[in-house]
DNA sequence: TATTGTTATACTCTATAACTATA
DNA sequence: TATAGTTATAGAGTATAACAATA
């Protein structure tokens, strides 16, 4: 989505919630792809970066459950990762249907790196609302997220 | 996305606030779908026949301008509305390279129910949050999005 | 038979380029 | 020459179906 709030939109938009988050969430995309250009992965590979550098190796499937992704989706973005030479495939030894996916040194320095501009990233962009009502931001988008009343 | 946090993705990523967003967005999303079924629009045209109904009838690039889309986008949005009976396009008389587009009766009457029931979704939707860090929460968003500090 | 990874494929969304008609 | 609308097309992003290897 390159269509960055030209419209001013008057105020009718404003008061739309699909509208209002939509955009919010395309102009945090656009900080986050400044953020981290010189590493040279978007906000969804330090995601997946994140995810696998965890604690203990994780299958792919595993990885693309908490990531919540199709397991299709994941073969593509762990490709691109180990072309990038941040992750490595290893075929599993207990159950050899299992890819097991690793971190590379270059991998892990990386994603501490990247992890620190993100981090810088986010705060900049919540600058605006101060520190108190950020924080209350960031938990309501928790809460919102975890309420499975349905 | 039918991607719906599946992955409980302990809390690693609650705390990324790009996939917090876009996760809450797929959310609202699902709930829009839900709430609109009726009435055979998704929240996006509604917006487009809202901005299209509000006040004076206007062009099609001004349309697109205020929605901050494409006006490639526009022709396929307007030409679905227009199937469907809500919306219809005019020649300009003073201008006519341009289209006036104008919300029949039916449109007129669909985006007054569908925006009821679009109120009354994101009301439920936000309940979570009490009533007073919903209306923080959606100030907070027009904030991030007003910010022109770059 | 079921599961993991993979490939091929299709579908959605949206933008770019080029065309038509008007100005 | 420039603008409004349109069409054709291409590029992301992601899902479904089918296949191979393994359990």
């Amino acid at each position: 989505m390159a269509e960055t709030g030209s419209g001013a939109a008057g105020d009718l938009l404003a008061h739309r919630l699909g509208y209002l988050l939509k955009h919010v969430q395309a102009k945090l995309a656009g900080e986050s792809a400044r953020a981290l250009e010189p590493f040279g992965v978007d906000g969804r590979e330090l995601a997946v970066l994140a995810v696998l550098g965890e604690s203990r190796p994780i299958s792919q499937l595993e990885g693309a459950g908490r990531l919540g992704v199709d397991r299709t989706t994941m073969v593509a973005l762990v490709d691109r990762l180990e072309r990038l030479g941040l992750v490595e495939r290893r075929r599993s030894e207990l159950d050899r249907r299992k890819n097991v996916v690793a971190l590379t040194e270059h991998g892990e320095d990386l994603l501490r790196r990247a992890e620190d501009a993100r981090r810088r990233m986010e705060r900049e962009f919540l600058a605006p609302l101060g520190a108190e009502d950020a924080d209350r931001f960031v938990r309501s988008l928790r809460l919102l997220l975890a309420d499975d009343s349905r």
